[in-house]
DNA sequence: AGCAAGATTAGC
DNA sequence: CTAATCTTGCTA
């Protein structure tokens, strides 16, 4: 079983939270890899100065761009790659970023691709650099299709209360509502009242503080 | 051309 | 707490 495109072609905020419970799975010639999503961040089509689209079409963020049910893949940092799922119709860019995942299996592939962590160890996704090293998803991965193999969406199951917070490590639409999460469990990427003002916000402040 | 910023992570 | 590390997009 695959979700099908039509289940991304629709609102992003819609998506964002249908997606929650449902397993990504990567398969590769090193074996299959998949998780339980269990946090999200929605990336709005409009009056969202957090989106990557919000200043327009550029080379970087034109998936957003595209028809939904396709990924984007970004660098971030220099150091990792985030992973996205491209959200409503073609040329309204939105898209949900895939925050944490919920091994279900390859857990010793993960553990591989992830270094020295062990199979058991909740750091091995519970991050979106994180997850993204564990299924071994790259830049290749870009614009690719995502009902369909390799790389894909199953469905699953989710019991668990849906919370609600604003977005991890933005400087702008940093006050919006749009980071969905299942309550209470153990790979959230921060978990809730931990969190600290990112590198990104922390820069910005000095560079203010430098300008006045 | 050059530079600053960034949807993060791991290590000291 | 801070370095790592490099692509992108704008010209601070």
């Amino acid at each position: 079983m695959i979700l099908p495109q039509n289940f991304y072609s629709k609102p992003t905020v819609r998506v964002a939270r249908a997606l929650l419970g449902q397993v990504l799975v990567h398969e590769t010639p090193q074996g299959t890899a998949a998780g339980r999503i269990v946090e999200v961040e929605a990336y709005l089509p409009k009056k969202d100065p957090g989106c990557h689209a919000s200043r327009g079409k550029t080379a970087r963020n034109s998936p957003m761009f595209g028809p939904a049910g396709f990924a984007y893949v970004y660098f971030c940092y220099g150091n990792h790659y985030l992973f996205n799922v491209v959200t409503e119709k073609e040329d309204v860019p939105g898209a949900v970023l895939i925050r944490a995942l919920e091994p279900v299996e390859g857990l010793e592939l993960m553990a591989q691709r992830r270094g020295k962590f062990l199979p058991d160890d909740l750091g091995l996704t519970n991050g979106p650099g994180k997850l993204v090293q564990a299924l071994g998803i790259e830049r290749a991965h870009n614009q690719k299709a995502l009902f369909k193999k390799p790389l894909y969406l199953r469905p699953g199951q989710r019991k668990e209360k849906i919370g609600v917070t604003t977005r991890i490590g933005l400087t702008e639409g940093a006050d919006l509502p749009l980071r969905f999460f299942l309550t209470d469990n153990d790979y959230l990427s921060v978990r809730p009242g931990k969190a600290r003002p990112s590198m990104a916000m922390r820069k910005k402040m000095k560079a203010r503080a430098v300008k006045v």
